[in-house]
RNA sequence: GGGCGGGUAGCUCAGUGGGAGAGCAUCGGCCUUACAAGCCGGGGGUCACAGGUUCAAGCCCUGUUCCGCCCA
């Protein structure tokens, strides 16, 4: 190189991220502006919780849809990345709440008005971390444009949608059996139960007969909850049981009397076949309970212990209770016996506490009519759900959908828009906030206390955040986005809840494609690495290797199956090949600068290696181009690794040395630094999607100008006028080349002879061209081999004490007389026609098969064709030079 | 109980019908002027098991087994 290097010998990650970040931001790069040309493409981020922190999920996810963002911006299209965060209103409230506790006090006692003051001051303080976090990723999101679920606009929102969907009849109000919360004092949709096996036991109990002799013997898992029961159902085919159904039997320790009923519902391999029914306390007896008339007797209060209806249990735990209930019923010797029983029980996903089916007056949406065109959508197209498999899970859910459960009786949400007049008992929903009664006038009117589920308004994300229900430029522009990317986690949850109501309020889909990307299951731990202890903080992951070593391993992992386990190793691996690249711009920027006449220009490659790189490139192009809108990042990161390692930095760039180097002075290197300009400025651009700051640093370094890689173009595949076009010709001969000078390699290494040592060659070549091709190569061939002396021969006599190997039918002697080891020789070339011999026992086999040969593609018979011929080939000339070798030494 | 995913090199994982791969680890040789976070060469796998379809199976089908997830 004629100067020194430009840059550093290593790349520092740090330094670099932080500047170009801001940069970015500075200079408006992520600014989406629906009035630009370009087709729109854009995307919603799934607004991660504002007390969450970063973790893998949000790592993978975040990189997924800047690359995508990236990659779209590069091909001309007007990006909008709408950022934001959720209110989470369970989670926030817990969090808040905790640090009340501190103080000794709770939200009871500072008071709704003062609670919510707390929450909004502590979403100021500390709900940005993950913002940052998400930066430090360095996505491209439009900030200037985040919105959080609570803020005004979206609020006005969901208000909307609210009494919209009140007046069609889609939301109501009534009694009904739900997921109760005892710790977090509120309901829970179903969904927001986590089911775990839990060992415990099956209670038999005897209820005798109100009259005569005997009883039925019922087995429970929750023998507290009996203190509600108000029947006994028996399935009406059991024989065991008939002539039961229509009596009555004593419910004990209460002394009531209640029916017998049949039902099909009841299994009557369960248990005794007996079931006892608690419609308070059961979402199926509840359901029986509605069918037969029975009375609902709630004895678990909302706080979890008894109620007035549990008689002298009142006011027990209910888990105290469950062992007062076993004791006295085992006193009265109704206990038939008890059995250890495995079964799941449900838990508030939010605090893990044990939920409790209870019966509460609640909210609900009716899905059925929304599930319907969420269904509609994705069965006629207009989304696609990536990969394919997951649309199952989607039709399953919403085909057997159940009414959502919306209100929550916490005070950090959307506040329920429905008041109750004290005086005429009037319920009222409303837009605007109501004074006095619509009904009788009086202002006796009281709102709601509950607040909405926060999946409410997040199913609003995707037009809620562009202005609805306003008609703005953005919905114009943006609406329906792109692409959702999202891990399967919520595709219930949220998803299908967005396609709901895109589809009901805003026109249409939300989105045209779902990319349901892998998961990695972290922080809570629940179901990943926990127990093997490897969860990884994904900020230490970036302090350690760099955000660029990191965002390439995701995207390398982006197309794996359903769960995740990164290990840090691996990242260092990718960290390794960041600093490659970093290495090769060092090498090519000295040698533009020391060209700056080639390093811009645009000329006719003439070497070889210059024909290939660019054939290569141009497959490169094609490959990550495709890949990425296929959504198989790992398949793009791979291709892109592949090139720059082995075959950018391995072959071409070592290539190039002689040419570059030229110490001659009979060689122009003008073609050729400027088709090493030509592929380093192209490879930027493929690879800025996945490392966006090491691209962007390294660009400014190539052109030394302003600007940034961000407004630069994507390199189309296909550009013939630029070189840029499939070249076999070009990549054949280079093969031959690379295939000539593996096997010197081979037999130097395998010889044990020293680098420094120059070799002496002769090629016998099979024909002319291939002596042509090898001739002219050999200024290429030398130096890559280290030789001092290469011959291309035709023809010619095998020379004495040479090392021998065969390519492409091709003789290849490293002439070593004298200090050829015959012995190291031998076993070379044993170990070489051993490998040969296994292949063509494979090969062989399918020539011989007629079934093959006749039922086989053409193309594929006539690949196998030729490989054999060429193996068999290969091994007839080593085992020639092995057995002259033999006789050598047996003379010798 | 129903559904889904997975079992590939020592480890973490790619690979959806014709050459079994990557990173890390490992062995041998190199401080060759972009890179020792590197270069060159090598070793290592009956692709969980059994059967089937096919000219051809890691890949498709069936069964078995183990692990994980979702739903009830």
């Amino acid at each position: 190189m004629n100067q020194a290097a430009p840059i550093e010998k290593s790349y520092e990650p740090r330094e670099v991220e932080a500047r170009w970040y801001a940069f970015w931001e500075e200079n408006g790069l992520f600014a989406a502006d629906p009035g630009k040309n370009g087709k729109p493409y854009s995307i919603v981020i799934p607004p991660p919780n504002v007390t969450g922190v970063l973790h893998m999920g949000h790592a993978l996810n975040v990189t997924v849809q800047d690359i995508l963002c990236r990659f779209h911006k590069l091909n001309g299209a007007s990006v909008l990345w709408m950022p934001g965060t959720d209110h989470a209103g369970i989670a926030t409230q817990n969090v808040v709440e905790r640090k009340l506790a501190e103080e000794g006090l709770t939200r009871h006692a500072v008071g709704r008005e003062a609670f919510i003051e707390r929450v909004w001051e502590w979403r100021k303080t500390y709900g940005g971390a993950i913002i940052s976090q998400l930066k430090r990723l360095g996505a491209m999101c439009d900030w200037k444009r985040e919105r959080f679920t609570m803020d005004e606009g979206l609020s006005k929102a969901v208000r909307k949608v609210f009494v919209e969907l009140h007046k069609e009849g889609l939301i109501y109000q009534g009694d009904y059996i739900i997921n109760w919360c005892p710790r977090c004092h509120t309901a829970l949709a179903d969904l927001e139960v986590e089911h775990e096996l839990r060992e415990g036991h099956l209670w038999h109990i005897l209820y005798p007969f109100a009259e005569g002799e005997g009883g039925l013997v019922v087995a429970t898992t929750r023998p507290e909850t009996m203190l509600g029961d108000t029947a006994v159902a028996v399935n009406p085919k059991d024989e065991r049981y008939a002539g039961a159904p229509g009596r009555m039997v004593t419910l004990p320790l209460m002394n009531r009397p209640i029916p017998v009923i049949a039902d099909e519902y009841v299994d009557p391999s369960f248990g005794t076949g007996a079931l006892k029914v608690t419609p308070a306390h059961d979402p199926n007896d509840f359901n029986l309970g509605v069918k037969h008339g029975l009375l609902s007797i709630k004895v678990i209060g909302d706080d979890g212990s008894m109620t007035e209806a549990a008689g002298p249990y009142k006011g027990l735990d209910r888990a105290e209770c469950r062992k007062k209930v076993v004791e006295d019923l085992k006193a009265k010797g109704l206990l038939v016996k008890i059995e250890p029983h495995e079964h799941g029980v449900g838990h508030c996903y939010r605090c893990k506490t044990i939920v409790e089916p209870n019966l509460s007056k609640q909210w609900f949406v009716k899905a059925g009519p929304l599930a319907e065109k969420a269904l509609e959508v994705v069965r006629n197209g207009e989304i696609r759900i990536i990969p394919e498999p997951w649309t199952k899970n989607y039709y399953d859910w919403l085909e057997n959908i159940r009414d959502w459960c919306i209100s929550r009786q916490i005070w950090w949400g959307h506040r329920i828009p429905a008041w109750t007049c004290e005086s005429c008992g009037k319920l009222s929903v409303s837009m605007e906030d109501l004074t006095s009664c619509p009904g009788c006038g009086k202002d006796t009117v009281t709102q709601d206390s509950d607040v909405l589920d926060t999946w409410f308004s997040s199913a609003l994300w995707p037009f809620s955040t562009m202005g609805w229900p306003d008609e703005t430029p953005e919905l114009a522009a943006f609406y329906p986005t792109s692409v959702l990317v999202t891990g399967f986690d919520i595709l219930f949850f949220w998803v299908a809840r967005m396609v709901m109501m895109g589809v009901h309020f805003a026109g249409g889909v939300p989105f045209k494609d779902v990319y349901i990307h892998a998961l990695v299951r972290d922080a809570e731990g629940k179901k990943m690495s926990k127990s093997k202890g490897n969860v990884i903080d994904p900020v230490e992951v970036m302090d350690a290797y760099g955000t660029d070593a990191f965002r390439f391993t995701l995207a390398a992992f982006a197309a794996q199956g359903r769960d995740i386990k990164l290990s840090v190793e691996r990242v260092d691996g990718y960290r390794h090949f960041v600093n490659k690249l970093w290495n090769a711009a060092r090498f090519t920027l000295g040698h533009l600068a020391a060209h700056p006449e080639a390093a811009g220009a645009s000329m006719k490659p003439t070497a070889l290696c210059d024909r290939w790189i660019l054939s290569r490139l141009s497959a490169l192009i094609e490959s990550v181009d495709r890949n990425i809108r296929e959504y198989h990042f790992n398949e793009a990161a791979g291709d892109l690794y592949k090139f720059v390692w082995h075959e950018f930095c391995d072959w071409y760039l070592e290539a190039i040395k002689p040419i570059v180097y030229d110490k001659t002075g009979t060689l122009d290197p003008a073609p050729t630094i400027s088709t090493l300009s030509r592929v380093f400025h192209d490879l930027l651009i493929l690879l800025h999607p996945f490392i966006p700051f090491v691209t962007e640093e390294l660009w400014h370094k190539l052109s030394g100008a302003d600007g940034s890689i961000m407004n630069a173009r994507f390199p189309a595949a296909l550009d013939p006028a630029a070189g840029l076009a499939p070249d076999p010709e070009a990549e054949a001969a280079m093969e031959l080349v690379m295939g000539v000078v593996t096997a010197i390699r081979n037999v130097r290494g395998e010889m044990n002879i020293a680098p420094s040592t120059g070799l002496s060659v002769e090629i016998h070549a099979a024909d002319d061209a291939s002596a042509a091709i090898l001739s002219a190569q050999t200024g290429a061939v030398s130096p890559l081999a280290r030789l001092s002396r290469l011959a291309i021969l035709r023809n010619a006599e095998r020379p004495k004490g040479a090392a021998f190997a065969s390519v492409m039918g091709h003789g290849v002697f490293v002439l070593l007389e004298g200090v050829l080891d015959l012995t190291k020789e031998m076993e070379r070339l044993e170990k070489e026609i051993g490998k040969l011999t296994k292949e063509l026992v494979g090969v062989n086999k399918k020539l011989a098969s007629e079934d093959f040969l006749a039922k086989a593609p053409a193309a594929i018979v006539e690949k196998v064709r030729t490989e054999q011929a060429e193996s068999e080939e290969k091994r007839q000339r080593l085992t020639g030079t092995l057995e002259k070798l033999r006789q050598l030494s047996a003379g010798a």
